[in-house]
RNA sequence: UGCCCGAUAGUAUAAAGGUAGUACGACGGUUUUUGGUACCGUUUGUCUAGGUUCGAAUCCUGGUCGGGCAACCA
């Protein structure tokens, strides 16, 4: 409690809420529909959800929104629940909205008997007609004033069968002029002879989402049911039902939803770009799909310390990615192991080095970590791999690294000067010529030589390889979603380089599936799925910040 | 053309009628055996026009701009 962060609206509303005495005990619920992998804005709304109940006691379900049993299916309930989990949050009820079933069907009942709802058989291209437009008034269906028998009897025979799908739907009689066009007498259930991924052949008539949701929030005693900006309109509905039925009255709530720059966040995309074969899967490193950042690296802190810093408002916004970046850069320096990899790999050979000698340097794990991390043992020999780019001919302003006649220090290991380099026939550099400093070895350096660079290296003769894959952002432009034409059409065609052979250093070998590294100088890795024990596999996370890179341009 | 929601630095997000702050980004610097990290500094903002008030980002009115609403999707 060092710090007070000022409250977002919903907290207010809770805090107030709680205060008057109007609720003793928060719950909240997630609730999503299983038709599809989660991403970084459902982890919001977990956050959200999840965050409340810890903050302000109470709890959260996890409901399963699944009225469409043609889109929906285990698979996704069960990643659903994987991802959750993954992000550190637990539920208190694992709850279906098609548990429901015959409880709603039960106050689909309760309004026929009120007058308040009917059987219409008019066709989908009826019923679109009738309903207006934003700007004139519907008008009525001739099937409105049916009497509560006929529609009773009607509703009957709808589950028990008699009707092809869309033969006929039961409407909410509303009011078929209201400015909101979801008061214009909606459809509250349908007929769909499909099977459900719960309840098989069961149902054949299946309720809508404006009629379930409203009521399993009602029927779980939700005293905040947090959703989307989308939903504002569906609000008066919402409250009309719980009215009408008489339940316990949960309300409603709409925050804005995450938008990210550089990828897109709708879930019908995101099948697209799966389906279309795209990215490799819904779990693509490049994919904003929670599995797709775990897969990449990502920590369930960062996303979680990501959803605290971008706030909760009612506005529109477009979160710069770097803000995700930023948060898994700042876990993962604190956290991962610094090692030595190189990516594209040239021969440093050490002249003054004897020939077949080797020896073992300590390097320190992470200077940032409270005990350093422990240590490691490094080999260091007299041929070594450096990175290419560590190398220039004729060497730029400012440039502190290796050109000809100019020092560098290994890290962990000596300062090494530059006497000569070979050239190929096509001009290529291939190999670079060193000597070394004895007296300068790291930890015990008594050269009094100070060099302005330090480059990372790789002994060649102990070195083991690992395919790395580096990536970028899938799409070229901030918003794929508001450009001219098909989103498609702005996918970046470099958002994956794959470096099949980098040399990385023997302690490596024993790289952990759930462990993350920093590549020193490179940035944050880790093992990707596809890693075999005889084939290692790294995906870059993020890469660290290149000031050099920056001055460049 | 109707109804609803929104508008504060480049991007987000605070300020509950009383000094417009914070973070990320950008830029510059210090430290550094990672051109990383850390630290310091700089830059840029209340959509607009009126009104209420001693005082308005905040309250009121008009306008402008952005978003949503016409699936038997959620």
């Amino acid at each position: 409690m060092s710090e007070e962060r000022s409250l977002n609206f919903i907290e207010e509303i809770i805090e107030n809420d709680l205060q008057s005495g109007k609720y003793e005990t928060l719950i909240t619920r997630f609730p999503p529909e299983p038709n599809g992998y989660l991403h970084i804005g459902h982890a919001k709304a977990i956050c959200l959800n999840f965050g409340l109940t810890q903050k302000y006691g109470g709890y959260t379900n996890l409901r399963f929104d699944d009225t469409n049993p043609v889109t929906e299916k285990t698979e996704y309930v069960d990643s659903q629940q994987a991802d959750i989990r993954w992000l550190g949050f637990e539920w208190k009820n694992e709850l279906y909205t098609s548990d429901y079933f015959e409880q709603l069907y039960k106050f689909a009942v309760q309004l026929i008997e009120a007058g308040l709802a009917y059987v219409d058989h008019s066709t989908a291209e009826e019923i679109a007609q009738t309903k207006g437009t934003p700007t004139e008034p519907g008008t009525d269906s001739q099937y409105r004033s049916r009497s509560v028998a006929e529609n009773l009897d009607l509703f009957t025979r709808m589950r028990n069968g008699e009707f092809p799908d869309g033969a006929c739907t039961l409407r909410a009689k509303i009011d078929m002029s209201s400015p909101n066009m979801l008061m214009r007498d909606p459809i509250i259930y349908r007929i769909k002879h499909a099977e459900h991924h719960r309840t098989g052949n069961t149902w054949c008539i299946y309720p809508m989402y404006d009629f379930a949701h409203g009521q399993s929030d009602s029927i779980e005693s939700i005293t905040h049911s947090i959703c989307t900006l989308e939903y504002v309109s569906h609000r008066e509905l919402y409250d009309w039902f719980i009215e009408k039925l008489n339940i316990f009255p949960s309300h409603q709530y709409e925050f804005a939803r995450l938008n990210l720059t550089y990828t897109v966040m709708s879930k019908r995309k995101l099948l697209q770009l799966v389906n279309e074969g795209v990215v490799s899967g819904w779990d693509d490193p490049r994919m904003p799909t929670i599995s797709g950042l775990r897969r990449r690296g990502y920590t369930p802190e960062s996303i979680r310390e990501f959803c605290e810093r971008i706030g909760i408002a009612k506005r529109e916004n477009l979160i710069e990615l770097s803000l995700l970046e930023f948060c898994v850069r700042e876990h993962l320096n604190k956290t991962a192991n610094r090692v030595m990899a190189v990516l594209d790999p040239i021969k440093m050979v050490i002249t003054n080095y004897p020939e077949g000698q080797s020896e073992v340097l300590i390097g320190e794990n992470n200077p940032e970590a409270e005990d350093k991390g422990g240590t490691r043992e490094i080999p260091f020999s007299k041929e070594l791999w450096i990175e290419r780019e560590d190398f220039m001919e004729e060497p730029a302003k400012k440039w502190f690294r290796l050109a000809p006649g100019a020092m560098v220090r290994l890290k962990f290991a000596y300062i090494v000067k530059c006497e000569d380099f070979v050239k190929d026939e096509n001009g290529n550099v291939t190999e670079i010529h060193c000597s070394y400093i004895p007296e300068s070895k790291s930890g015990e350096d008594t050269s009094g030589i100070n060099v302005k660079g330090t480059i990372h290296w790789v002994s060649a003769a102990h070195a083991k390889t690992a395919e790395i894959r580096i990536y970028d952002r899938l799409f070229t432009v901030e918003s794929p979603d508001s450009e001219e034409g098909d989103f498609k059409d702005y996918l970046n065609p470099d958002s994956i380089k794959v470096i099949k052979e980098a040399f990385i250093e023997p302690y490596l070998a024993d790289a952990k599936q759930d462990a993350r590294y920093q590549f020193i100088r490179k940035g944050y890795y880790s093992l990707d799925t596809d890693s075999t024990p005889e084939k290692l596999v790294f995906n870059q996370t993020v890469g660290l910040k290149d000031a050099w890179a920056k001055a460049k341009k």
